[in-house]
DNA sequence: AAATCGGGGAG
DNA sequence: CTCCCAGATTT
């Protein structure tokens, strides 16, 4: 039932008919998100700043728009250039980031917040290829750029338009086998004027209108075009393969606190929750649960299942063990190689997530 | 091609 | 509970 996205199926007219009906859908029902700006303002001639868009974009990869809103305010009001990015201490953007996940964005934004400021004069590369070469910046993320900032007709494939163009065209190979087919569908259907627009209005009705389940075809405005809406397999597109079951790990992790300051670590670079501030535990992971061996000789007072954590391949049982003194082996403490934090500033210290619920947990047990 | 890497919101 | 989100990078 798959229909080929061929010259002759998808062919300018069809492409065009696709792509007017969606920007006049768009024109009046558009998001209104922080990272866009009015409808009038653009009609004055308002174009995007680079910075805004780049910086929107990392934050949205795999990251639902409500969960972004308030760390991309916070972001702008903090650093409104990619120079004042670029000028911030390194543990100053990543405490900033903690809590929005996966941490190796906030180290790649840095890399190249640092390199668009140094080797590129403060300016963003205006073609797919030049936003491709930097660090924390990907296929979908280069095209969004460049179609959004600077107006090229690039062709934007994200989540949403895998969705969109799979049922459009009714693509019924399975991810990821489809994905060279859908970005050739794709880009038939992105029009040479306003193709920022256009990408932005394909992500919005994949997020309001064309859902994963019980998607709105009755009030979709490219339901006319839609071959799997026709054939009523829309829901059913596109196909994804089984996905493997998580693992479940346990761990510990060690709550140290003397004098008002819990010891607080900084993680290895690479890895899980790399380079964030985290409190010391016994080495659980994704392939293995923890030691449990605790790294100072004392009284420990332990709560167990403290924590349940769902990370993206397994799920963790974090204990939690409370030192109880009553002497501290001062040598065993400065292996940890840790910084004192003050227990009444835990919330400045960017832990991730699953710390910081460690730590209400804690301060409760206190 | 498959695995790694967070967290939260929707249903 | 399950599923998945404006993916990139490494293996």
């Amino acid at each position: 039932m798959s229909v080929e996205c061929r010259d002759a199926i998808v062919d300018e007219p069809v492409g065009s008919a696709i792509s007017s009906a969606l920007l006049a859908h768009y024109d009046v029902h558009a998001r209104d998100l922080p990272w866009r700006i009015s409808p009038a303002a653009r009609r004055a001639g308002a174009g995007l700043d680079p910075y805004r868009v780049w910086l929107s974009e990392v934050m949205l990869q795999q990251t639902t728009v409500a969960a972004v809103t308030g760390y991309f305010q916070r972001f702008t009001d903090r650093w409104p250039t990619v120079e004042a990015l670029a000028a911030a201490p390194e543990e100053d953007v990543l405490a900033a980031w903690a809590g929005l996940g996966y941490y190796a964005r906030a180290r790649n934004l840095i890399a190249c917040a640092r390199a668009v400021a140094g080797a590129h004069g403060g300016q963003f590369p205006q073609t797919e290829a030049g936003l491709l070469a930097l660090p924390g910046v990907g296929d979908y993320t280069a095209a969004a750029i460049a179609a959004i900032a600077f107006d090229e007709p690039a062709a934007v494939v994200d989540a949403n338009v895998e969705r969109v163009v799979a049922r459009l065209f009714a693509i019924a190979t399975p991810l990821p086998a489809a994905r060279p087919e859908i970005r050739t569908c794709t880009a038939r259907i992105t029009p040479r004027e306003r193709p920022g627009d256009f990408a932005q209005a394909m992500m919005d009705l994949g997020a309001t209108i064309c859902t994963v389940r019980n998607p709105s075809c009755l009030i979709c405005p490219l339901a006319s075009h839609c071959a799997a809406r026709a054939a009523g397999m829309a829901e059913a597109l596109p196909i994804k393969p089984p996905r493997k079951a998580k693992p479940q790990r346990t761990g510990t992790a060690w709550w140290i606190e003397l004098d008002g300051q819990v010891l607080l670590v900084q993680r290895p670079g690479k890895g899980m929750l790399g380079g964030m501030r985290a409190l010391p535990d016994d080495g659980w992971s994704a392939r293995a649960d923890g030691h449990a061996e605790p790294p100072v000789t004392g009284q420990w007072q332990v709560i167990e299942a403290a924590v349940g954590h769902v990370f993206t391949h397994f799920s963790l049982e974090l204990a939690l063990a409370l030192y109880r003194g009553p002497q501290i082996d001062k040598v065993a403490i400065e292996n940890l190689n840790g910084i004192w934090w003050p227990v009444e500033q835990i919330a400045e210290a960017g832990l991730p997530t699953l710390f910081a619920k460690a730590a209400t947990v804690a301060i409760q047990h206190r």
